[in-house]
DNA sequence: TTTCATACCGTACAATGGTACGGGATATAG
DNA sequence: CTATATCCCGTACCATTGTACGGTATGAAA
């Protein structure tokens, strides 16, 4: 199964043709060989794997310019199992910071909703009070 | 300070002239009355206070098409209260929904994270035995 | 040999919420 | 009167992660 096409490679590694090729643009996997001139792409087993990591680190959370930060680092010879780990961390504080983001978005909502008598006419409508920044310095 | 211009408007409600632009665009803002034909827009004091609904919605996490959605609300004199909470409410589940995923997220990378040994090669490196999917089915 | 799937390429489009630019008109201050 | 600020409009661009389309070439199977 080595040596594969495009659509292959593609359907191996759970996502479409037009990914490849995009993925490809974004110097995310190698330009792989071509016959001559033209030709078809030929992808390597491996090709597949790389792909699963690009997805596989999607889901947690990497963006596609940090996957590429990611393969970069295990390319390196040099690269420690600590820098990967600061990698990891650092995603992992930003995930915390969206979390008490959206918390105190949370809790805001809450509120407001609490504080609405829950029917009647707008203009006791304390939620579109809020909304209209009723109490702004 | 009625009938102010652009830039005027623009700036009491803390955005950029372009922005009041895109929202007149947009349908969130009424056209300004225009004298004669294509003279400057001339803004009541009404819409500085629009313009900072719109700003105080996106901050609680709505949209601005969910905005389009409130601002209709607010502009119907049928609207109950109860109509915006049912919004309000709407929101706060999304944002529970979110905070799920991202939690879900946050404990498979502290999960990878506290099984990496620290330092050392690539070779013996967890999280990236992780994102290439190493116990993938 | 004919047909069909698949491959190629470049480009445009999707959604979101604006921002920037170019060229021209006008208002306000000095 | 002149200079500068501000306004007008239409259009393109920013980032992100792909997806779709049109036209063409090629490989493989019947």
């Amino acid at each position: 199964m080595r040596n594969m096409t495009i659509g292959k490679t593609a359907s191996k590694a759970g996502v479409g043709v037009e990914t490849v090729r995009f993925y490809e643009r974004r110097g995310l996997i190698d330009q792989p060989p071509r016959p001559a001139n033209g030709g078809f792409r030929v992808y390597p087993e491996q090709t597949v794997e790389r792909i699963r990591f690009i997805r596989q680190a999607q889901e947690l959370g990497f963006s596609l310019a940090e996957i590429d930060a990611l393969l970069a680092l295990r390319a390196d010879p040099s690269t420690d199992c600590a820098d990967v780990r600061d990698h990891a961390r650092a995603k992992l504080d930003e995930v915390d910071r969206k979390i008490a983001g959206l918390e105190h978005l949370r809790r805001a909502l809450a509120q407001i909703i609490a504080a609405c008598p829950g029917q009647g006419a707008l203009g006791a409508c304390t939620i579109m009070d809020a909304l209209a920044g009723a109490g702004r310095s």
